[in-house]
DNA sequence: GTCTATATTTGGATAGAC
DNA sequence: GTCTATCCAAATATAGAC
């Protein structure tokens, strides 16, 4: 038994606990009972204690989901088609799910931005990754940097208050209008960089 | 002394504090510090206790919030102009707060929607508020009923989420591109309409 | 009704036996 | 290195004096 490493049990269990929970209300109690292991394995893993936990936590579940970007919008040649198929593709899973929160990345991100420098610098990188990845992909398929940048961007907050917004109302209307918007951003900007590159191509 | 009620001070302490810290890391004996009430105060106000005091701020501020919206929507007659324009200023007050939470209900929401039913049937009726008072001012600019309504959730999801980017980055590039998108959103919705009401005008 | 003192539980963290 | 017992501070809530 104990197949897997305790330090990466008590990880798994932090991640579950803080997604449904959030940061303050998770106790290290809560975390190593879910785990099965005892108080002190915490502090032998973690010197930094619940804090240390909640950061490998999040930097774990950021790993994950980057990787989950890169899934579902690569399969895309059309930017907005990629996006609102990832949308719609959301707001499935967290329906089937019984209003589940998905991620704690941003639920943690908005409870500790004022109060806890560490754990908000590492959500900063997370978002940061997918931000990159995300605009990467967007590049590839013939945005300006600027304008991948953004659309990214629009993409991770619009997809993070949906989620809130979804949770709360039990509905997945949020998600899906959230999508709907994100589809029309995509348009403009593709539709732009087209004209541009028919501006140079023939110019006037 | 204590111009204001008690019940009243109480309550604008765990509003404060709400969006600085979210709910679970609120303790009552910082709210009554803050509110300079003895702890019995709380229990006498607000028979409910902690859980009492947050609903009561969460209401309060939905209703200060609806306002909000009404005020900076008005002036526009393009739906798109008074949506970008409500971007640009969210950026500016949370920059110039030092990116401070603007508003605690997008934040406990997220905390609270697996834990809490109580307050988190509370947050859905003031999101509900807000997505139909902002709603009804775009039916009053044009827009058919259904993209009134995905529109004003779109654009709030995009906020509450751009506001939890914005804190967690120290940026406005989040606020900046949901409000790009947002009014990418709107034109295309607008435009839509008024195909439909010129093709109704003169049928093929 | 205002406020103090306290009951009770739980929080994170540690010491030290094994 | 794993685990138990425990520490101390802080949590919410209550009882009851004023």
């Amino acid at each position: 038994m104990a197949r897997v490493k305790t330090d990466e049990r008590i990880v798994v269990a932090m991640t579950e606990l803080l997604r449904r929970q959030g940061y303050a209300a998770t106790g290290i109690k809560q975390v190593v009972d879910a785990a099965g292991a005892p108080i002190g394995s915490i502090y032998h893993h973690f010197s930094g204690g619940k804090r240390d936990v909640a950061a490998a936590a999040l930097r774990r579940s950021g790993a994950a989901y980057g990787e989950l970007v890169g899934m579902l919008l690569a399969p895309y040649d059309d930017i907005a088609e990629g996006i609102e198929a990832a949308f719609v593709s959301a707001s499935e899973t967290i329906a089937d799910s019984g209003w589940l929160n998905m991620c704690p990345v941003g639920t943690v991100a908005g409870e500790v931005a004022d109060t806890e420098p560490e754990l908000r610098t590492i959500a900063a990188e997370v978002i940061d990754g997918w931000v990159e990845q995300g605009s990467a992909l967007y590049r590839a398929r013939g945005l300006p940097d600027a304008d991948a940048h953004a659309l990214m961007l629009a993409v991770v907050a619009s997809l993070e208050g949906a989620f809130i917004l979804a949770r709360t109302q039990r509905s997945t209307a949020p998600i899906l209008a959230g999508g709907r918007a994100m589809g029309a951003f995509a348009r403009q900007l593709t539709a732009a960089a087209a004209n541009t590159r028919s501006d140079t191509a023939a110019p006037a």
